[in-house]
DNA sequence: ATGCCCTAGCTCCTAGGA
């Protein structure tokens, strides 16, 4: 079982890249941030031609998740339980139930700088999750998917540690890194969620953002910044995690690359 | 080489990104 989690800041601008990149990388599940396409204009039927059935949440302009599979989609769920806005509820979250796996898709707020309303919102943001993930794991709704093995995948908009970014002097006064941030993915990794650090492929950070500015890639200056954040059971299985920087490349890209997850789960009888 | 900002829309500027 091959689980993808990719922003792709607009899936219509990026769909033929998208499609190229489902074809070659053939993950069984792909969690997706920054669609930025309203749900009635989700290009369906493309990665519908590949196998992939879609479940997607949107805004229109802003924001937008979504989650393809080809082994199954069920159960599911816009946004969470207690989920903050801003002021109105945001497209950020996402999840379902593919091959017995119960698979969010999320895009935390970015919070913008430290004295902004924004990061306040990013705070309660991370806070009511974490709220929700704890009725999930502890298998509170079993009709929603509780009690299966979970992965928890996106942007998170923060970087867990200094090694995550290029150069942590320049984030001093910035988002992604303050302590309350991480103290908020702390704060989920004591639910027993699992941090799967994806392999690099190129240097010894795995960077998944790059701006797209001042030819910051080509320099390798990017940060961590999108995760998988995998339950015990989930996380155990996991076999392999790499970031495909290759997605990077090119013309046109994302400003992110995709992790890739490759999982011993679910077992081959179910499939 | 991977090559020096991008996206969507109330579109020819603006807001948001991180």
């Amino acid at each position: 079982m091959r689980v993808a989690t990719w922003n792709v800041n607009s899936v219509k601008t990026r769909l033929p890249r998208l499609l190229d990149w489902l074809a070659g990388t053939a993950p069984d599940v792909v969690c997706l941030q920054e669609t930025k396409c309203p749900d009635g204009a989700f290009p369906v039927a493309e990665v519908g031609e590949l196998g992939y059935t879609v479940a997607s949440h949107s805004d229109g302009r802003w924001n937008g998740v979504a989650i393809l599979s080809r082994v199954g989609l069920s159960d599911v769920t816009v946004g969470f339980p207690g989920q903050p806005g801003f002021p109105e509820p945001e497209a950020r979250a996402i999840s379902a139930t593919c091959a017995g796996l119960r698979i969010w898709s999320v895009y935390v707020p970015n919070g913008r700088s430290p004295d902004d309303p924004h990061y306040t919102y990013k705070l309660a943001w991370f806070a009511a999750l974490r709220d929700a993930l704890a009725v999930e794991l502890a298998g509170g709704q079993p009709a929603t998917g509780g009690g299966l093995p979970l992965a928890v995948c996106g942007d998170f908009n923060v970087a867990p540690t200094d090694a995550d970014v290029w150069d942590p002097a320049v984030f001093t006064y910035s988002t992604h890194v303050t302590p309350a941030e991480r103290a908020a993915l702390a704060a989920l990794r004591d639910l027993g969620l699992t941090d799967v650090v994806p392999t690099p492929m190129k240097g010894p950070h795995p960077f998944t953002y790059w701006d797209y500015r001042a030819g910051m890639f080509h320099q390798n200056k990017g940060m961590r910044i999108d995760l998988v954040y995998a339950s015990a059971p989930f996380a155990g299985a996991v076999r392999a995690a790499y970031v495909d920087r290759e997605a990077r490349k090119g013309k046109g890209p994302s400003d992110h690359a995709p992790i890739v997850v490759d999982v011993d789960l679910p077992p081959t009888a179910a499939e």
